[in-house]
DNA sequence: GAAAAATTACCTACTTGTAGGTATTGTTTA
DNA sequence: TAAACAATACCTACAAGTAGGTAATTTTTC
């Protein structure tokens, strides 16, 4: 069996890396390039002639559907996985309609990711049944690998998200029903697992990973 | 003369409301639609046949580019004004090769704006020479009418930017050469023009407004 | 040139966040 | 069933941010 060539595009650079130790456990696989934008991605497709390409909706320059396009009408032979946030039912149709190979949001699990791949390469294409773009749970997270790789409990992700949305630590006590005490404790965990000092460095970290 | 009938697109909520100050003050224009995404845009525009459309690039569903080439395809008779941030020329060639009929750069000025609308209206294009799109001193905001919405002065601004990127008011002080207690006046006055009461809220204003 | 606005600066007081330590309980997993 | 981890909670101390007041100086605007 030959080696599959990919290309990973997403302009959010810790997903990239998410996304990366994901696909390299899967055998005959190599990852010859990553792009963090529309350009990049038309770049590298160009240069590397890959098996599949990886890549997320919504980059800035060119944005996906839009690469998806120049791949698909210049390179028809290049699978295209696509990965989203948008769990919108109108957007499975236009990538659809675009000839793409599959199409993923984005958290979804590690082995969905795996299975995705594997089926495409073999062939086949990967699109999401009605039911499942509707249940996401909050569990089943794609970013698995990512909170593994920052060691963050679904506990403090969650107090994340509130600290994103201004509130003060006595209001999320009040919110979960806890102690401003454990809601400190968990803050100060997180601080030192993502290595930054402050509210704004919290901040930054959740909008480059788009826990918001 | 007629009135025209103009549809705005933009993913921020607040620059929809920025450019809308100024478009209307323009003689014979009547906006008719905002839209917050691709989706909305073209079903704006296919509901209001517009004279005008005035629409970001990168938003999120369908971006810029796409609508653009689906109006240009659907309504050519339609003008299109493109809006970005981005100051790469290789988009100007995409839009233009796309038929838009003028590209400004977001932070253009209030006059260049109107410029651009009644030229476009008028039947001719608007472009910039290759020289403007380099130089773009950031007072010569196309924002001033946001700003004056929250009369944040630039003073303000700067100090923004510095706090989201995890200053603090220390590190501000040292690298301004002001005195923390200047620094501390600053900040309650941002806070208060903002109406949000702390860093995570000055930071989700900053993210709404594209300051970062 | 006068008026208005922006920038700078100080004072005080209080609230919130950051940082270190430790420890108990419950849950997950090898 | 141990062992490991997650979640809870407390203590102390200090740093930083928020909030009110006032006011001098410089810059912009009319």
């Amino acid at each position: 069996m030959m080696i599959n060539k990919v290309v990973l595009a997403d302009d959010h650079q810790f997903l990239l890396e998410g996304i990366q130790t994901i696909v390299k456990e899967i055998p005959f696989i190599e990852i010859v390039a990553f792009a963090n934008n529309g350009f990049e991605l038309i770049d590298a497709v160009a240069k590397h002639k890959p098996q599949l390409v990886i890549q997320d909706l919504n980059m800035p320059g060119y944005d996906g559907l839009q690469c998806l396009q120049k791949i698909k009408t210049n390179y028809p032979q290049i699978k295209v996985l696509v990965l989203t946030n948008y769990s919108q039912p109108e957007l499975v149709e236009e990538v659809r309609k675009m000839q793409a190979d599959g199409y993923l949001i984005k958290n979804s699990s590690a082995i969905q990711l795996k299975e995705a791949v594997t089926t495409i390469l073999s062939g086949g294409n990967y699109y999401p049944a009605g039911e499942e773009l509707k249940t996401v749970p909050d569990n089943s997270y794609f970013f698995d690998e990512f909170l593994k790789k920052y060691q963050l409990t679904k506990r403090e992700v969650e107090i994340i998200k509130m600290v994103c949305k201004e509130k003060s630590t006595r209001q999320i006590a009040a919110e979960l029903f806890l102690s401003e005490l454990t809601i400190n404790t968990h803050r100060r965990n997180i601080l030192r697992k993502l290595e930054v000092k402050n509210v704004a460095g919290l901040m930054n970290f959740a909008k480059q990973n788009q826990l918001l």
